[in-house]
DNA sequence: CGCATTTGACCGGCGC
DNA sequence: GCGCCGGTCAAATGCG
């Protein structure tokens, strides 16, 4: 099923391995029939600091019903959304690291409305950035409990993957990370059907948050993607997903489909 | 029985 | 240096 949509995912969102990982917004709520786009939800967040520029959000939302006849497929999902919505992402400054400065330049796809814009960066550090705000993770949850909501609103996005972050530095280099890829989506199930098929290798506790992160890698030979599969702390509707890697080979579903698989089905990248 | 999941241990980075 | 934390490993367990 390979699409235009998912020739330019592939060939303009990560051919690059400096750009940085793009974060969208999708809803999955289930007990719906098929795919439909609805109002934005309140999935959809603004940050703004001194040091964080807007985020722009959906002008819709994709929906996916968890029995849908269409395999459930992510993949169908996102790819319609990138066609129907406007995905932006917040970019902001590591002001913990050092003077890698944001990109300057952004790409865009599609036409009509902005499908999807790309900023380049020169660097895969603030692209942690991008997936972590998306995650709410520790930090955050730490800055979170007990503390005001003045206060967490302040630093949610500032403090979220610090640590990762910085351990992307080796002796004063950047150690190169895959490209990740980060998405919220509402649904009742934790793990949704993107057409690759995964074993879970691990779950942890997130502080201050009643719901586990569990991690799964692609059991595919010779594929090293994983992703990060948790709910949102303030938002358990709410499932973020993170990949980190390119899949070298179609999605599972393809293979089964087609006796074809074509590098253009490759999912994300 | 084979494979997937669970779960405690372990490791490395980071902050204090 | 120590403790915390995220991420991963791997033995134990569960399941079809």
């Amino acid at each position: 099923m390979a699409s235009t949509s998912q020739a330019m995912l592939n060939q303009g969102l990560f051919e690059d391995q400096e750009a940085p990982p793009q974060m969208g917004f999708f809803s999955f709520p289930p007990n719906s029939g098929s795919l439909t786009l609805i109002p934005p939800l309140g999935c959809l967040k603004t940050f703004s600091s001194s040091t964080t520029t807007t985020s722009t959000l959906l002008p819709c939302i994709p929906t996916l019903n968890n029995n849908s006849n269409i395999n459930n497929n992510i993949s169908e999902t996102l790819l319609s959304s990138l066609s129907t919505a406007t995905t932006t992402y917040s970019k902001h400054r590591d002001h913990h690291d050092d003077q890698d400065h944001l990109p300057s330049s952004a790409y865009h796809f599609g036409s009509g409305p902005q499908l999807l814009s790309l900023q380049r960066s020169t660097s895969n550090l603030w692209s942690w950035g991008e997936v972590n705000d998306c995650l709410g993770s520790k930090r955050s949850s730490i800055i979170n409990g007990g503390e005001s909501d003045h206060q967490y609103h302040d630093h949610h996005h500032h403090h979220l993957g610090l640590s990762t972050m910085k351990m992307k530095k080796i002796k004063g280099r950047r150690k190169v990370r895959e490209p990740r890829f980060c998405f919220k989506t509402m649904s009742e199930v934790d793990v949704l059907d993107d057409g690759y098929k995964w074993r879970k290798y691990g779950q942890k506790v997130v502080k201050n948050t009643q719901h586990p992160r569990s991690y799964y890698r692609c059991t595919q030979d010779n594929c090293r993607v994983k992703k990060r599969v948790e709910r949102l702390a303030e938002d358990p509707r709410m499932v973020i997903t993170t990949y980190e890697g390119r899949h070298v080979h179609s999605p599972s579903h393809d293979l089964e489909d087609s006796q074809a698989p074509s590098p253009l089905n490759n999912f994300f990248w």
